[in-house]
DNA sequence: CGATTTTGACCGGCGC
DNA sequence: GCGCCGGTCAAAATCG
């Protein structure tokens, strides 16, 4: 499967890149998870660019998790099209990356016995869709693709993110 | 009591 | 066409 194709992104493409292959590591746990704050980018058809600034998002999730790769495309300006795809190695499947978000569905994928979870952001008029999957038969894995851009900020960026209190109201 | 989750139904695109 | 598959709807249940 090639990478080049210009319609959209798919968490397929996303998971053939090199780089994942050999990163598989031996499980952690949700406490050594909060100790690494290591990231690394993954280019994209051979040209390595930063993240936009506007994607707060993103780099929201950046801080907040620890190892993980990150795909991004951007489609002109059109912001409906936007598309950025993590893998992140976490035992919770939702992450609070400072947005708010209503869940919207659920379904089972084919050749993955782990349910996608849909959601869009609660905001009004704001229309970013994200959808959370547990990677197969590697569970302490989980793939993000977040799609569209905010039209307001994030509400925990605002308040000029607290680094690592990840606040997780999970047990 | 408003907001969110849950869950099966529904729908549209695509391959055969 | 038809059926599979992934994405969304929406009503009821649940939460805070």
């Amino acid at each position: 499967m090639e990478l080049n194709r210009d319609d959209h992104l798919d968490v397929e493409d996303f998971l053939v890149l090199p780089h994942l292959e050999t990163h598989k590591e031996p499980a952690a746990t949700c406490s050594s998870l909060k100790a690494k704050p290591s990231i690394t980018l993954s280019p994209v058809n051979g040209s390595c660019r930063d993240l936009p600034s506007n994607t707060l998002c993103a780099d929201y999730m950046l801080q907040q998790n620890y190892e993980g790769y990150v795909v991004e495309r951007m489609e002109g300006e059109d912001a409906e099209k936007f598309k950025v795809a993590f893998r992140t190695r976490s035992c919770l499947e939702k992450m609070d990356d400072g947005y708010k978000w209503r869940k919207y569905g659920k379904k089972k994928i084919k050749n993955n016995p782990n349910p996608r979870h849909y959601y869009r952001c609660s905001r009004e008029g704001c229309k970013v869709k994200k959808r959370v999957e547990r990677e197969r038969e590697d569970e302490q894995f989980v793939i993000t693709t977040y799609e569209g851009k905010h039209n307001h900020e994030n509400p925990a960026a605002a308040t000029s993110l607290p680094p690592h209190q990840n606040p997780l109201p999970y047990h």
